[in-house]
DNA sequence: ATATTCATGTAACAAGTTACATGATTAG
DNA sequence: CTAATCATGTAACTTGTTACATGAATAT
């Protein structure tokens, strides 16, 4: 039961959308919307069959007429009880890598204006989402209060991961504001 | 030169140390340290023979009376050309993968007790890592202000990749302590 | 005594990335 | 008329993880 922590990604997705396809699933775990897990489309699509030949998802096919028709999975009892039995297992603490620190870390020989310009994509890509995770929050607020929703049975949960999703998309915009001009007083 | 990350995710860290053997980079890239990149030492080790034989770092060994020989590894000029142009190139989008936020969004149906359990232990290894962080700012501070050491030619780069050590892990203390109440109420 | 630190590796496996392939529909 | 969206896959490749192996020196 080791090292199958995409499969749990994906559980927690069908969790709270109840159902989905593998096209809804590979937007959610974009990199432009993903909350705490990416995954390409090939990675969704292998994982999905595993999971369905395990029984842990179902399949629906749905007829569209003017779309492909697509196949739509939902969580099985059993896919539930594993996804339960995950929450009580330790989790792996997470793995960075990021490119871009790299990058500013060797700035002092490498090119300032390069870098300024990628440091100005994450701001705008943050701050994207941040926008994105905000729209959601209002949806899920209604007229109560953040310590009402919390207490929701259903979206406490997530609502958690989204006010995670949140302050490190501000942290992300507030960053980049720092770093901007410190970095183009580097351009020669 | 497509993904070849890891690689030049060691070439910024030996920019800054000058040398390290592998097992020092082993303790950079861990986990309990890393800022923004994290390796195993198998990983390391593997990179860092491609990286000799392709010239892009030089190994010197040291004799030591009380502790195993180790080899010391620094950039050549070749290394640091490649790190320069790599700066100039449009880094990916990092992919975020947290198993714990895959647990907290499934609480619903978990284990309230051990997310609980999880989040209380993310709160004190993000709390161990802002405190190194801390003194390592201190140290790099001495009697300077924020901005002349952002403004310092060797050290302005790493401050900002430590600058956002800083305030991401502070970010998840922060998340760690509004999570855990709410949390604690959904213990039956 | 026992565990941790120092120091470096090999081998097998699991996970993630990239390139390619198809084909209709709708928005600009 | 061109690009993006919907919808699903295969195949080849690159990375990252886990288990194992060795062995001396300190710290508890």
């Amino acid at each position: 039961m080791e090292g199958m922590a995409l499969r749990h990604a994906i559980s927690s997705t069908l969790l709270v959308l109840g159902e989905a396809s593998g096209y809804d699933l590979s937007k959610e775990f974009d990199g432009a919307r993903a909350n705490f897990w990416v995954a390409t489309p090939q990675q969704l699509y292998r994982e999905l069959e595993r999971m369905e030949s395990d029984g842990v998802i179902v399949a629906r096919t749905v007829e569209q007429e003017k779309r492909p028709n697509k196949r739509v999975f939902r969580l099985t009892d059993a896919g539930c009880a594993e996804l339960a039995a995950f929450t009580a297992t330790t989790p792996r603490a997470t793995a960075i890598r990021d490119e871009l620190m790299v990058q500013v870390q060797a700035v002092e020989v490498g090119d300032p204006a390069a870098v300024c310009d990628a440091v100005g994509a994450l701001r705008d890509a943050a701050a994207a989402k941040l926008a994105y995770y905000e729209r959601i929050e209002r949806t899920w607020l209604g007229d109560r209060g953040r310590a009402e929703l919390l207490a929701d049975v259903h979206l406490g949960g997530p609502y958690l991961t989204l006010l995670r999703g949140l302050s490190f998309e501000r942290e992300n915009v507030a960053w980049a504001e720092l770093a901007l001009p410190v970095l183009r007083a580097r351009i020669a």
